[in-house]
DNA sequence: AGAACTGCCTGACTGC
DNA sequence: TGCAGTCAGGCAGTTC
């Protein structure tokens, strides 16, 4: 699944891959892939023939590819997507979506998504950052993230930690496995309410949320074959070293105690029960 | 406005 | 073996 430091990976990739290439054609082979776009598929292809790729830039697990018309394709890999640069006449995947060719001939930009989670846009005028992932924070990698800003913004919401860490509007990029993570790191409780938070405690947890997205990020980029801008997202996943997420019934790698499996949301939480105890009082809400 | 909930998708897996 | 049900996940949209 890919999360932040795939999706830097993957930024990186199409930095180097398709930077200042003139786009020829663009084949939309499934029309969920395009999102936002309410002139169809036809037009999506229409505005980008032609035009130049200028950079390739990243917001939270939000891509886009800034071009020389002044608009800027916005991608999302959702749960199952990939950008994958491949030569002309590659066979197709089965799950291709988009496929872009360039006029130099080289190798063609694919979009290939099982689930069609993801998707690719384009934004009017959005080369600089597109107003429609403005309101995604920053990263806590990203040199302009105000550690003190989100420190102040969490004590302000009346909710529940770990919730405040998926919250893409306080801090982006922190999806359900490296929360737990962190969590599981700093020993907090994901359902801890984060108005009775110090701002010393939250000030640490963004510290190991820090260190989890930055050591995934070396290990997603060592992973990587030169040619394909993103891999099999179950590859890298599973080659993560996981400390709680997944671990259920296996021992915390803290105190020996069995991990445990929480519903949250519709899906999972994982946590140590001595190192990581739940609140006594339930969270407001 | 903030918080919570739902729908979107399909392949892998589980249990009967 | 086959089938139905469950799970995985981020985010846009909606509701309160």
């Amino acid at each position: 699944m890919p999360e932040l430091p795939e999706v830097e990976t993957v930024r990186e990739g199409l930095s180097r891959w398709v930077t200042n290439r003139r786009v020829e054609a663009v084949e939309v082979r499934h029309p969920r892939a395009i999102r936002r776009h309410l002139a169809g598929a036809e037009h999506f292809a229409a505005v980008l023939a032609g035009r130049t790729i200028l950079a390739a830039c990243r917001r939270g697990k939000y891509l886009w590819l800034p071009l020389d018309s002044g608009d800027a394709v916005i991608g999302h890999l959702g749960m199952s997507g990939q950008l994958l640069v491949r030569p002309a006449g590659t066979a197709d995947e089965i799950h291709l979506r988009i496929r872009f060719t360039f006029d130099d001939g080289g190798p063609e930009l694919r979009f290939v998504d099982q689930r069609t989670f993801g998707g690719l846009s384009v934004s009017e005028g959005g080369a600089t950052l597109p107003s429609e992932i403005a309101h995604i924070a920053r990263d806590p990698m990203d040199p302009e993230f105000s550690d003190a800003g989100f420190v102040a913004a969490v004590r302000r919401r009346r909710t529940e930690i770990k919730r405040a860490l998926l919250d893409q509007t306080l801090i982006s990029g922190v999806g359900n496995i490296y929360a737990d993570e962190a969590l599981w790191r700093a020993r907090l409780h994901g359902a801890r309410p984060t108005d009775a938070l110090t701002g010393p405690a939250i000030t640490r947890l963004l510290g190991h949320v820090r260190d989890v997205l930055g050591e995934a990020l070396k290990q997603g980029g060592t992973s990587f074959d030169a040619l394909y801008v993103n891999v099999n997202g179950e590859s890298g996943y599973f080659d993560r070293e996981l400390n709680v997420y997944g671990r259920e019934g296996l021992p915390c790698r803290h105190c020996g105690a069995l991990v445990r499996r929480e519903a949250f949301m519709n899906r999972s939480s994982f946590s140590c029960p001595r190192c990581q105890p739940r609140p006594r009082t339930p969270a407001p809400g």
